[in-house]
DNA sequence: TAGGCCATCTGGTCCT
DNA sequence: AGGACCAGATGGCCTA
């Protein structure tokens, strides 16, 4: 926090600057900062001004204190809505297991809406087949009787119930996962139950590419929308207690 | 000990 | 004018 010295000070010198630009005693203050340099260089802006306007010490340190108050509430619901979103993930929950980082939770909620939108249409397809197979036998509800949203029952839907708990575990990849997942399906309970991770499930059962909700197929998807970022990425999200 | 992740502070910019 | 949003900087904590 070596740059965080006498707020006065800082703001003295950011006048001084704004009504004399020969004056290079700018540098001391934001050497660092090319867009605090550009800034000054506009004229002084609406912060400044305000700062300025507080001669009084007492005051100036409440301004900041008010401004640094507001964006520690806005940072915590930004983490709230997080947690949120966590909660909802296909993902372990459990009181003992680390928490998705924040980059890990909106990649892996990105993939998961794709592979729910994937599901959805594999569903309608499904659907669809049937009734132009049995046109007669089984006939399609009165529209008024469908519901407005689609089926909530998807065979090949790795959904929150189905997706296992690892509890203490660092690094979690569908294919290390040594249970066996008794998938609950009528229809195709005779082969499911062979496939021992949700990794295979899932390759097996969706007919497209649908991304994999598991941590480490999360990851390679981050290479491939990040790539600069993050520069050394770990071949498995780490976690936080 | 290096690197990853995070919280916090800070000043600039934009919006209402 | 005030507040929200953003990005840079910094230091702390944790893990491999």
């Amino acid at each position: 926090m070596e740059n965080r010295v006498n707020l006065k000070h800082c703001v003295e010198q950011m006048v001084n600057v704004d009504g004399d630009e020969s004056d290079s005693s700018q540098e001391s203050c934001y050497s660092t900062s090319t867009r605090c340099k550009q800034g000054i260089q506009k004229g002084l802006s609406n912060l400044k001004r305000k700062m300025a306007e507080c001669v009084d010490e007492a005051e100036l340190q409440d301004l900041r204190l008010k401004i640094n108050s507001r964006e520690r509430r806005r940072m915590h619901d930004l983490n709230s809505a997080l947690d949120g979103l966590r909660e909802v993930m296909p993902y372990a929950n459990g009181p003992s297991v680390r928490k998705l980082s924040k980059i890990a939770t909106l990649l892996l909620a990105k993939n998961y809406i794709l592979m729910l939108n994937s599901s959805l249409d594999e569903m309608k397809k499904l659907v669809s087949d049937v009734y132009q197979t049995h046109p007669i036998r089984t006939r399609a509800p009165p529209a008024h009787l469908q519901p407005p949203h689609a089926p909530q029952f998807s065979p090949s839907l790795p959904s929150v119930s189905n997706v296992p708990t690892v509890s203490g575990a660092s690094h979690v990849h569908c294919r290390d996962l040594e249970t066996i997942h008794t998938v609950v399906s009528k229809d195709s309970s005779s082969h499911m139950t062979s496939l021992v991770t949700p990794h295979e499930r899932h390759m097996f059962t969706s007919r497209w590419p649908v991304p994999c909700a598991c941590s480490n197929c999360m990851i390679d998807s981050m290479r491939i929308s990040y790539p600069k970022y993050p520069p050394s990425l770990p071949t498995a999200p780490t976690f936080h207690k």
